[in-house]
RNA sequence: GUCCCCAUCGUCUAGCCUGGCCUAGGACAUUGCCCUUUCAAGGCAGUAACACGGGUUCAAAUCCCGUUGGGGACACCA
């Protein structure tokens, strides 16, 4: 038993993307690795901007990649009344104050500041004020720190030191009642006794403003880590026009899962030279000294290398039970139904060192379902010809004269009729290869001929013989 | 503009803290060869990096300073 207590704090304004995933991985696999909590917490506190679906779609993302909670998923709109109440305790004790400037005016003097080239920071004009009973539009500062400076022990970037001279006094309570983020987050980091926050590097430089708050309050300040970001090719952070950032995407691109999370947790941390791990290997691997400081750029061509390997790796039935929702998509609900969990499990172990992607490995699949295959016609017009049909009647004839496909005896005979036509192994394979798969390009013919059995493989045979009679 | 973070092959990284073992290792991608009934997979080999400039030291990718470059943050967004 431990007492790390994480969280992932995701907000719910669009689909769960490849950063936070990230994100979301780093703490849970501390969270394992030490025994600890990992708590997912949804932070809705901008409400013009959250949405149901959005929540939906993070917990599904979170359940596909296998990254279970402990605690949660808590909103923080059902936990409005505890900011609240924290902020009048803050309001009390001397460390906030009304402000009524309109909003109207915080951005014409932003915008003014910023034409100067100066900061755009509150000017601090109702600090002294001492509004008691504020109007009902009134937002609630913070004090901030004026001197001195805030520092952290990063988990992973070390010593920050920020000068406390830059910060100025941030908005905790909207005019609306609702609390900002840089107040929520204390509070619910408080109150959930996290011990360590650790969140996307776009955060550091919020740390300066949230632990005077956690002081002021009199609550521990936990440890901080903050993970460098994803970047897409052109180094600049990810975002849609790099194409696919959701999660789910990914899914629907045929990728597994563990695919996912083994490349993400490569993209900033590495244990030496190992490229694939088990996600046991990473619960006790994982390590804070070894994520790396700087930004990484998202590498799609490792990540389709990483997802074929698991594709090779991984137990042939779990493949193929992630591929039968995409043969159903793909036309073959029927089909698919026709058949046993061995046979397609049978099938995955035939193609998986061909599929980089679940979506391939359909295409590659397909020829196998069904009686008759759908042959392409380039590939008939150069195989079934009428030079192939003596050599193919034979085959056939011979074939047929062995009472079961026996992969050995199959070949053996093959071959040798190979030999006695006085033909080059290829003259024959390809030609059959057509005939029993459609294409030109296919795994070994005899383990086709296997997940074919022996009646379909004859069928199509004689199939092919009479294509290449016609024409 | 101000503040913060970062800097090893095209990309992900090992090495850096605790200088010599670095003629800088691995992986992806790429090129060539091998294997081969096709396509893959696999095997072997190759191209390719310490951002720059100063220090410190017998010795610097490693420590220090500066420069440059990149990223991020400066909201009644999170």
């Amino acid at each position: 038993m431990s007492d790390v207590r994480v969280r992932f704090a995701p907000s719910p304004t669009g689909f769960l993307h490849i950063g936070g995933v990230r994100t979301a991985l780093f703490n849970w696999l501390f969270a394992r690795q030490r025994q600890g909590v990992f708590i997912l917490r949804i932070e809705d506190t901008d409400q013009s901007r959250s949405t149901d679906e959005s929540i939906q779609a993070i917990l599904a993302g979170m359940k596909w990649v296998g990254l279970d909670w402990d605690e949660g998923p808590f909103r923080q709109t059902e936990r409005m009344d505890l900011y609240r109440s924290y902020a009048m305790k803050l309001f009390e004790t001397g460390h906030a104050y009304w402000c009524v400037c309109k909003a109207e005016e915080l951005e014409a003097r932003r915008k003014e500041a910023e034409a100067k080239g100066l900061s755009p920071r509150y000017d601090g004009r109702c600090r002294n004020l001492r509004i008691a009973s504020p109007p009902g539009d009134a937002a609630l500062r913070f004090k901030a720190p004026q001197t001195g400076q805030t520092m952290i022990d990063d988990l992973i970037k070390g010593t920050v030191v920020f000068d406390n001279t830059v910060l100025d006094d941030l908005i905790i309570l909207r005019s609306n009642g609702y609390p900002t983020y840089n107040f929520s987050v204390v509070i619910d980091d408080a109150l959930m006794g996290i011990t360590h926050v650790v969140r996307g590097d776009d955060h550091l430089t919020n740390m300066p403003r949230q632990i005077p708050i956690f002081e002021a309050l009199g609550f521990a300040v936990p440890r901080f880590g903050h993970l460098p970001m994803i970047l897409g090719a052109d180094k600049t952070r990810l975002s849609k026009r790099h194409g696919a950032t959701s999660i789910m995407a990914y899914k629907d691109m045929g990728y597994l899962p563990n695919a996912m999370v083994n490349y993400l947790v490569r993209l900033g941390w590495s244990h030496g030279d190992q490229e694939l791990f088990s996600r046991q290997e990473l619960i006790e691997k994982f390590s804070w000294d070894h994520v790396q400081k700087s930004a990484a750029v998202f590498n799609p061509d490792k990540l389709l290398w990483t997802n074929a390997e698991y594709i090779k790796a991984s137990p042939p039935r779990q493949v193929a039970q992630a591929l039968v929702p995409l043969l159903e998509q793909a036309g073959l609900r029927k089909e698919v139904e026709a058949v046993s969990d061995e046979w397609l499990a049978q099938l995955v172990v035939l193609v998986k060192e061909r599929a980089k992607t679940l979506v391939d490995m359909v295409e590659w699949v397909r020829p196998y379902f069904g009686q008759i295959v759908t042959v392409d016609e380039e590939a008939a017009r150069k195989f079934l010809t009428p030079t192939i049909i003596p050599a193919l009647n034979k085959l056939i004839v011979r074939f047929e004269a062995l009472p079961a496909y026996s992969k050995s005896e199959w070949e053996n005979s093959f071959k040798q009729l190979v030999e006695e036509e006085g033909m080059k192994m290829g003259q024959l394979a390809q030609p059959v290869r057509v005939a029993l798969t459609g294409r030109t390009a296919s795994p070994g013919l005899f383990e086709v001929m296997e997940v074919l059995g022996r009646d379909r493989t004859l069928f199509r045979l004689q199939k092919g013989l009479e294509r290449a009679s016609t024409g």
